[in-house]
DNA sequence: AACATCACTTTTGTCGACAATTTTCTTTTT
DNA sequence: AAAAAGAAAATTGTCGACAAAAGTGATGTT
């Protein structure tokens, strides 16, 4: 799997292997968004006994990958546009303060190390030639990195293990591509640029543009796609494709 | 307990209750901070067997109350003041949005029901005699009044659950007292109107600040009490006061 | 006296079984 | 035939026991 959790520890425990296990499963979509989860049966299929796989079960409601009831049982969490939003408009608020933070945080080395990773993007070829895989990753590289240079725990810890695991989520399911990688180089050299100046009203607003044009041209799509399918009469919606960046 | 979780769901289960009751003697230090948590102990004291107390320890974790390294055990969240600021810094940018989107989705009535809200508190002599513990009351159902009128469920499940648990936490544990009232009336009496007009944007500031507000007060009452201990050679300073609002 | 090693104790992780609750299916009644 | 009531099956919650790892203290070596 590309884009991993930054600041993830490593599995030890069994429990620990079962849940990651589970997290990819999930996230890829090989256990279907919205779906029950039986614990007998996934115990038998991991081989561990079901008190192991329902303390995995409990790191992955921990992360919002599942929901439990008491007496219930568990489901993984749906996929759905509201919810996809929703995660855009929280990840506005955290990163922009984030960036914001880092800007007031980051040591010199770290944005030193930030610029050059941005250049290195810059000529690298595949970004002349538009391909979004090394980009995508770059976007995500970027993002970590400004996360990290908050320097603030409560921060990191929200938006690596809350938010992001989901972000990996919806970027599966929905298919969601890469922005085009030329305006998304500009606005992230705009951001470092603003914490290399120490600005960090400037750099906030600056994060919170480049999440929110996302949002924004992800609602257009999704806009477009329902007057499609209303034409169309198309009742499936839910493997659509959105072609939007991260 | 006064100060409850509105979005928390009736404790069915003996988990449920074992963890309700660990939360209470974490947030009110009844178990001191930092201190190493025995798995038999606690289930001997608690009447159930390790395997339902493991279970409340799992949700505790969740919950940021509790922190666990594997095959070492858990140990209660420390309280430090750079832990505080980073959960106002936090609060400021989630509220701050909340606030936001409350003033684009709150309906109307949400929004006489707060407005009456506020009157009320206006009119009762506990606001004209300075009296804190009624605003107290009022204070924390203004914020969750709002943080619910943003009906984002990502941004609700975020505050209520990561974040409260230990603001009440840290109120308890530096017993941080109440804003005084006028001043803070005052403020949300502007955030109110602000969403009344639908004014998103101004909304969003003027939360900021009210929050900001009480960090920086905060901050300034730490370093007049490090001033303080420096000059009286004290050398502990975990259970300051400290006079501040939520 | 300080350090390393080994055995012993304690604690955490994992397992299978039982109890309680929910769901499903059958039977009964209107 | 539809709805209600009750029995059976399956699932979740809880328990005590064993295995594995970490911590502790005594012993021996330099």
């Amino acid at each position: 799997m590309l884009l991993q959790n930054p600041i993830k520890q490593a599995a030890v425990t069994t429990a620990d292997k079962v849940f990651e296990q589970l997290q990819y499963a999930i996230v890829e979509g090989d256990m279907v968004a919205g779906s029950k989860i039986s614990e007998p049966e996934l115990a038998k299929y991991y081989q561990v006994s079901r008190s192991t796989l329902r303390e995995a079960l409990n790191r992955l409601e921990k992360y919002h990958l599942i929901e439990r009831k008491a007496n219930i049982g568990s489901r993984v969490v749906d996929c759905t546009i509201e919810g996809l939003l929703e995660l855009y408009i929280t990840r506005e608020a955290l990163e922009g303060m984030a960036c914001r933070q880092a800007a007031l945080n980051m040591t010199d080395e770290e944005i030193a190390h930030m610029q050059a990773m941005l250049s290195q993007h810059a000529n690298d070829k595949s970004l002349q030639e538009g391909v979004s895989y090394y980009q995508e990753q770059g976007d995500v590289d970027f993002h970590y990195k400004v996360i990290l240079g908050s320097h603030n725990q409560q921060l990191i810890s929200l938006i690596c293990d809350q938010l992001y695991h989901l972000v990996r989520m919806y970027r599966c399911q929905f298919g969601m591509h890469s922005p085009r990688a030329t305006r998304a180089f500009t606005e992230h050299s705009n951001i470092i640029q603003a914490i290399s100046d120490r600005d960090g009203e400037l750099a906030e607003l600056l994060m919170r543009r480049h999440i929110a044009a996302s949002r924004k041209n992800i609602e257009n799509k999704i806009a477009l796609q329902m007057a499609e399918q209303k034409s169309k009469h198309v009742s499936n919606q839910s493997s659509a494709q959105i072609s939007e960046e991260i």
